[in-house]
DNA sequence: CGAACGTTTGCCATCGATGGCAAAAACACT
DNA sequence: AGTGTTTTTGCCATCGATGGCAAACGTTCG
């Protein structure tokens, strides 16, 4: 229970200066080797720990960064949490983790709190709302998943169409014309791309979308499982089922099983757990929040150093993990 | 963009000293309530806002908590970490999380960056070994999850004897009598305690426990597949398995799927996703990390204000969701 | 030996907000 | 009006570390 010393401590104990102590502590090159070993020993012996906060006051800015997502307990984005402390603690960041909740307002709040912070950048998922007023945050900023209306800043996501097609692409290749889609509301920006992704690959492929066969309207596992029995239940038959979001395979793939209908090829997007030890084992884009995290972290870090980059959109790139339920044919 | 203006612009824009303007933000009575109002004026119109560096120097201590797991992507600390995040936040708290990626020496690194930074609190995950150094720590604690070796301090978590006490006992209930075991290794405390409840239960019934359906050595999803695997293909058949962890319960669970031996009962120590999706549905004791954060959050608010208090065990109840595989019969 | 230079070191102000104390103002009352 | 009391306000120091500048030191050279 040692009384914390502070700087002025060690200096008064080193019979050094306040200035020099600290320019020891600094690196500061302009100290003279004999004079440096003694405050360091002295350093040690008083087991002197620099105060952050009077030295983030007085940099005027802190070695935070500001982490704003939607959802913390979400799989994808507790991925992207766990990627960015982790890249950031290499980088000898802390990291301050907010979420919105969905909720624009809150979104404003969590984020004038990281201001008041003094991080030194901000990560931020936004939730769909217009966000020309971040463009007068005081701070480092990069948008992580998706881009935000109104705001020319840096984004790092996946691309979401291009994967989504990949996907769609890949189902066709094995021989499917009637593909499902099931997916999330089109007003989740990512959704929307998704599904453009889904009806530019059956464009491209010449096949005709058909409206019954296309689900966006499932934000939930509960939603999917819903719109997939309905699927097996009635109307034109699916031989492929493409799910947009990991929530939505949550729902989907349980149905075929319990329908034994896997026979019905599916690929889906984002990973999860049980997928690949199901049987047949669980095709899927590797959506990785991850990867996304780290380049996100790598990205802030840049745009730190150098303010004056012109704003770029950095597309993490995404692989279909082939496990067998996406290459089943027809 | 705009200067941001510190309080002494608005008390020179208001015509008071710093001191007042000081008191105006901080709600001070003794302030007339006409100077409060100018001042009040003031501050909107300078779009003032209160640098949160200076006030955590000048107070000793900052309106942040820290949080430490042993890894944020884990289900299970995902859910502690965002009941964390929305408690705290909802106290005006921000949340600083890091890792321990379970390695001690990074656990002394980020516990002690995070009391670098003065934080009004922190909740730790021990990572099993030592911890009689975080006796030291000049921060009010509760650890969480687990108690740490050689430290008397809070603790708020599950009694995992208890509660798989409680679920082995409900598969006895349901007449079995050859159950196996699938969880990790007894190191983790957590592990120990669940065996031990395991061993417990059975011994209360007078049942014998076969060494060979006990597999106490599966760190990972993959592990308890291979364990369950081998427990179906060779001596003596198990007619219900408790599973002591999600990542078990992600590994087991597949191959009685995969088998079809979905006869043989299963409780799971911990909720997952398709949990409640499968057929039959997943029994689970609902180790929620939810509920823990937030109790850990209001017992360390209560340590925060009155630091005398003795240290004391919080045991988070958990209640059996009874879905239909651990109901099952012999 | 003193000038000129480079190297070390130290003093003071600063970051922005708050606490202690005292001064000023406002009010009550004889 | 004068004194006492309460309210309202302001000055100064402080939290702990760092930056600018100047002073002290040591060295080398004319």
């Amino acid at each position: 229970m040692g009384e914390r010393s502070i700087l002025r401590d060690v200096a008064q104990a080193a019979g050094v200066s306040l200035r020099t102590a600290s320019r020891v502590l600094n690196d500061d090159p302009r100290v003279a080797a004999a004079t440096r070993e003694r405050v360091q020993g002295v350093m040690k012996d008083l087991r002197y720990v620099p105060d952050l906060m009077a030295r983030s006051l007085r940099g005027g800015t802190d070695a935070t960064i500001g982490l704003v997502v939607e959802s913390i307990a979400d799989p994808f984005f507790s991925e992207l949490v766990a990627a960015v402390e982790s890249a950031s603690s290499d980088a000898g960041k802390s990291v301050l983790v907010a979420s919105t909740r969905a909720d624009a307002g809150r979104e404003l709040r969590v984020v004038t709190e990281l201001l008041r912070r003094r991080v030194s950048g901000l990560l931020v998922v936004p939730t769909a709302s217009d966000h020309s007023w971040l463009a007068q945050a005081a701070a480092p900023l990069v948008l992580v998943d998706r881009a935000a209306e109104g705001l020319d800043a840096d984004m790092v996501g996946t691309d979401d169409q291009r994967a989504a097609f990949d996907a769609v692409a890949h189902l066709i290749a094995h021989g499917h014309r009637d593909i499902a889609y099931v997916g999330d509301y089109s007003r989740v920006s990512t959704s929307a791309a998704r599904l453009a992704g889904y009806r530019e690959a059956m464009a491209h492929y010449g096949l005709l979308v058909h409206d019954e066969l296309v689900h966006a309207d499932c934000p939930t596992a509960r939603a999917a499982s819903a719109a997939m029995s309905s699927l097996l239940a009635e109307g034109r038959q699916p031989t492929a089922v493409f799910s947009a979001a990991t929530r939505c395979s949550l729902g989907v793939v349980p149905v075929l099983h319990e329908h034994r209908r896997t026979d019905v090829a599916f690929v889906g997007f984002g990973d999860f757990a049980m997928a690949d030890a199901l049987v047949p084992a669980v095709t899927v884009v590797d959506h990785s929040g991850a990867a996304v995290g780290r380049a996100a972290v790598a990205r802030l870090a840049r745009r730190i150093s150098e303010p004056a980059l012109m704003p770029e959109i950095v597309h993490v790139p995404v692989r279909l993990v082939e496990r067998g339920s996406g290459e089943l044919r027809p």
